[in-house]
RNA sequence: GCAGAGGUCGCCGAGCAUGGUCAAAGGCGUAGGCUUCAGGAGCCUAUCCUUCAGAGGUUCGUGGGUUCAAAUCCCACCCUCUGCACCA
């Protein structure tokens, strides 16, 4: 076994058996509650739940380290259809999801025989995960688990549902969905074979009248055209049938007629007939009165909404280039024995007014793309756009009765509710395009009724989201006006079907909430659970009651304990323990949580809680891709969260997703990044390891002060990025960049033996401990530390140990190996000797001066010159200031300005002192001698004079 | 279609809000050196172009503009990605 293994298994156990991360109330303690959508148990754990939960565990780890009482509980989400359907599909035999039950999940044969039983399955994949869980080793308190097929907490949903419609959120009302006749159920995305995405799509039918007062509804997206009808066109080839229509008698596509009967229409098909029987009829337009000719349109489709279409030629382009056709060809009218006149007569009626178009936007728009006839793809094309130009510019014209001057955007809706008043319109549901279901039977819309829904609709309820949107806190910040947009856009939810696992709605035979819907508010209920398992209450003793007096502090509790059979005690606890935790800290979730669990998670705290116990902050981070792709088990690159943990470890897989992303931006998982994690945390318990081994010497050179220095703004900038769930700049920052400081030092120093070090690096291990317990716990207790690092102090931010001097003085070091390395790659020599000349101090007074001047703005060569002239003790250097004057502001301006601040603070450093120790090390660096002189050293070996060139900061160099 | 996000030096990815400190962090990859029985790992160095002295030049989707100064501000354009409901 690998040692990674055996660390993890070693600490996890250890964890486990201490129970450190079991969280009760404490009041001395300020709490912190974390959560994370619980996963629904129709498959295993994955990497892209583990990305988003190894965020939690690492604010988790973080504020626990920090001194926060930590509670971060852990559920399983069974309600919902898609357990059913993979349980039936293993029932059926499907091969295919049976390979990728056993290939991609790992699921052993005998086991998936066993997934008949849906439950089994659930269960299964409930224990496996807890397992994942466990041994990447997020820090849960398991005491609070549950899942939601559980009586207790289908109590507690219950609860919550007689809330929300006492409160008058839950509404009824009928809905058109995408149904399958043969399964008898909406057929979401996930259930289809093709056409995803697809979705119902009303059109209004205008009821226009045969002479003999049989209705011809015609189907529209835009019934404000009813002004400028031309004609109606019917497929002379199709079968349409006469049938009664709620009573009235209506002609329509056979199509259609299935359509209408599954839309709330009372529906009998009387007989059936081919379009070319009604080519030349005439009709009534119910709203002019006026009378228009039937005519062949062969691009009719009789599968879409009714096959009646009303011609509208000056406004479609469609209606336009159909009619041109047959005015050119008016012969073929005889087979219908109709006279040519019927059709040449026709002229489009204009009843829009466009800017950039005359009478008849469709004529032009066909004449200008130059599209040839009805069976153009072009003709498409200029169908959008000019539907999209009039709906958003286009003006009605005098002729539209009491809608005349108005935009054609603002009076759709009130038109076709007019319309329907009147009783000229109706409407009929359609699909863009086909929907077949997963069964392979083509699908169609229905209009559900006594449909159950959450009303988002309600403005009180959304001002109230909004409220709760206020005043918590959204990571990152740019996410915050996401979040209003949703709440302002989410109309009503149906929160019930009548398939599937979950709870019952406790006044509606036969619907069971829906799983977006069951799973708003129980973040709550983890506050209690513990209690509701270890004292084994019964479900039936959850009543309302008992949960209004837990949450709200509702009613008489000894009334309420004797009736529910609770001990008073135990209510009570449950009520602090509720009023301790809540309300939760943090919530983190894929960003594609935003449009729906997340708002409604707003929503309904904010029916249900009062305003203190709204979510206090959230957040929200990318979705995992895979190799640059997204993660399906299709696609053959799903990866579980137990498979990355046995193949890289639980430290690497967790870093490795950390490192990913943050913010909105999707981490993408690469296998060679994440093992090359795993060989860098190798070494560095190689490292880690070696340094704490050598510790011994007491030693506090400017060395060690520069490391404490550094240290200091790598635990500032971790803790304030954690603080924001920048996870990623956290563990760059404490993993790496902590680590190129700790490099720097050992190669400056030459050995491991500090003290100093040895405190440094366990600091640093703090720091890594919320991403990398496992080997972090390891090397901490061989520190000789008894006590886990996951409940070590976090470290401070200590202003007195950082050392400006000491951080100049490397700045010094790092900035002349720059310049040598510079002066090496220029000249392409191989060094025999390096000189380095210290800067004479007369120059760092005006190095000085001239960087006082700087800072205020106000450095002129001029000023500056007889201000030194009049210096006695610079009057002699007079002829190389005015040389070094100009090198010195030029210098400066490369200068960020806190390093100016600093120098300013710090005056004149000893760079010969400074030189001189690193000389060694320098040596090594370029593997030659290294000398250092000062600049005004008589006895110097300066062969080309190279010495007058220094200047502070910038000590002269002579390579040889 | 509607809404949102984004295009940075081989790749991933900082930076752009508060323009100058940006040839632009960090990681990866690649090359060379050291170490190692070997492999791996580790350590060091280099990695836009030019340059025999610490310098210069051309870069941040494309094209304009503002400014002494733009990856960073403004405009236009091109391209990519995500969500859009009864479904987890």
């Amino acid at each position: 076994m690998s040692q990674t293994k055996q660390f993890e298994q070693k600490w996890q156990a250890k964890w486990e058996a201490t129970h450190v991360f079991e969280a009760d109330p404490d009041p001395k303690r300020q709490k912190v509650m974390v959560t994370f959508p619980f996963p629904y148990m129709n498959g295993p754990l994955h990497v892209g739940h583990t990305f988003t939960a190894s965020r939690v565990d690492a604010y988790a780890r973080f504020k626990r380290m920090q001194g926060f009482n930590v509670l971060w509980p852990w559920a399983w989400h069974w309600t919902g259809q898609p357990l059913l359907g993979a349980s039936q599909r293993v029932a059926r035999g499907d091969v295919e999801f049976i390979r990728v039950l056993h290939e991609v999940d790992g699921v052993p044969d005998e086991t998936i025989k066993k997934f008949v039983d849906p439950l089994y399955m659930a269960q299964y994949y409930t224990d496996e995960g807890r397992l994942a869980v466990k041994g990447i080793g997020f820090s849960v308190d398991w005491r609070r688990e549950f899942t939601t097929v559980m009586p207790t907490f289908q109590k507690f949903v219950e609860w919550q549902y007689k809330n929300l419609k006492e409160k008058g959120y839950v509404t009824r009302g009928t809905h058109p969905v995408v149904w399958c006749p043969k399964d008898k159920s909406p057929t979401g995305d996930h259930d289809r074979q093709s056409g995803e995405g697809v979705t119902p799509e009303e059109y209004t039918l205008i009821k226009y009248r045969l002479d003999d007062g049989t209705i011809l509804p015609a189907a529209t997206f835009r019934p404000e055209t009813i002004y400028g009808i031309t004609n109606i066109w019917i497929n002379p080839e199709a079968t349409y049938v006469e049938a009664t229509v709620n009573g009235e008698c209506w002609i329509i596509s056979q199509e259609a007629a299935e359509k209408l009967k599954e839309q709330e229409k009372k529906i009998q098909v009387n007989r059936a007939f081919q379009g070319k029987e009604l080519i030349g009829k005439t009709f009534q337009n119910p709203v002019t009165k006026l009378k228009f000719p039937i005519l062949p349109g062969w691009f009719v489709d009789p599968k879409t909404a009714t096959g009646v279409v009303y011609s509208v030629p000056a406004h479609a382009p469609y209606d336009y280039l159909a009619l041109r056709d047959l005015q050119q060809n008016p012969e073929v009218l005889s087979q219908f024995g109709m006279d040519p006149p019927v059709v040449t007569q026709i002229k489009p009626i204009s009843i829009i007014k466009l800017e950039g178009f005359g009478e008849f936007p469709a004529v032009e728009i066909v004449e200008k793309m130059g599209i040839k006839d009805q069976n153009d793809p072009k003709a498409d094309q200029a169908t959008k756009e000019l539907y999209k130009k009039e709906f958003h510019g286009g003006v009605l014209k005098e002729s539209c009765g009491p809608y005349a001057g108005k935009s054609v955007r603002e009076v759709k809706d009130l038109l076709i509710k007019d319309f329907k008043e009147a009783g000229v319109a109706d409407s009929i549901y359609d699909l863009s395009k086909p929907v077949v279901c997963r069964c392979m039977t083509p699908c169609l819309v229905k209009i559900l009724s006594d449909q159950w829904f959450l009303n988002y609709s309600d403005p009180e309820w959304k001002q109230k989201a909004h409220e709760a949107v206020a005043q918590m806190t959204i990571y990152p910040e740019s996410a915050k006006p996401s979040f209003n947009t949703v709440i302002d856009w989410l109309r009503e939810w149906a929160c019930a079907r009548t398939t599937g696992f979950g709870t019952p709605l406790p006044w509606g035979k036969g619907w069971i909430i829906e799983t977006l819907s069951d799973s708003t508010v129980y973040m709550a209920f983890y506050t209690i659970n513990k209690h509701i398992k270890q004292n084994s209450i019964k479900p039936e003793s959850l009543t309302p009651e008992a949960f209004d007096y837990i949450f709200y502090g509702k009613g008489n509790k000894t009334d309420l304990c004797k009736a529910v059979g609770i001990s008073v005690d135990l209510l009570d606890s449950m009520r602090s323990e509720f009023l301790y935790w809540y309300p939760f800290d943090l919530r983190n979730s894929a960003k594609e949580l935003v449009p729906n669990h997340l708002s409604f998670c707003i929503f309904h705290h904010a029916a249900l809680f009062p305003p203190e116990h709204w979510p206090k902050a959230i957040s929200v981070n990318g979705m995992l891709m895979v190799e640059g792709q997204g993660m399906h088990k299709s696609k053959g690159n799903f990866i579980t969260m137990k498979g990355a943990v046995e193949k890289y470890g639980a430290d690497a897989t967790r870093c490795g997703l950390l490192l990913g992303a943050e913010a909105m931006d999707d981490p993408d998982w690469r296998a060679e990044n994440i093992s090359d994690l795993q060989s860098k945390f190798e070494s560095l318990i190689g490292f880690a390891t070696a340094v704490i081994a050598s510790a011994k010497t007491d030693e506090d050179t400017m060395l060690e002060r520069w490391l404490q220095s550094k240290l200091q703004s790598r635990i500032k900038e971790v803790t304030e990025s954690l603080d924001q769930l920048k996870t990623r700049t956290a563990l760059q920052v404490a993993l790496f960049e902590t680590w190129n400081d700790l490099r720097w030092y050992i190669q400056r120093k030459g050995n491991t033996q500090a003290k100093a070090l040895n405190e440094v690096v366990k600091t640093w291990l703090k720091m890594l401990a919320p991403f990398a317990p496992f080997l972090c716990e390891e090397l901490w207790s061989q520190t000789g530390e008894a006590d886990f690092i996951s409940t070590a102090k976090w470290p401070v931010f200590d202003e007195n140990k950082l050392d400006v001097a000491a951080e100049e003085q490397e700045n010094l070091i790092t900035d002349i190996m720059t310049d040598t390395s510079n002066i090496l790659k220029a000249t392409k020599i191989t060094p025999k000797h390096i000189c380095y000349y210290s800067t004479a101090p007369w120059k760092w007074q005006v190095y000085l001066k001239i960087l006082d001047k700087t800072v205020c703005g106000e450095a002129k060569i001029g000023d500056l010159m007889k201000e030194f002239a009049a210096d006695k003790d610079l009057k002699p250097h007079m002829k190389d200031i005015a040389a070094l004057v100009p090198r010195v502001i030029k210098a400066l301006t490369k200068v960020p300005g806190d390093r100016k601040a600093n120098i300013q603070k710090i005056k004149a450093v000893d760079e010969h002192n400074i030189l001189a120790g690193a000389a060694k090390f320098l040596g090594d660096r370029y593997n030659t001698e290294v000398s250092v002189y000062s600049e005004d050293d008589q006895k110097r070996f300066d062969p080309k004079n190279r010495a007058s060139m220094a200047m502070p900061y910038q000590p002269a160099i002579y390579i040889e």
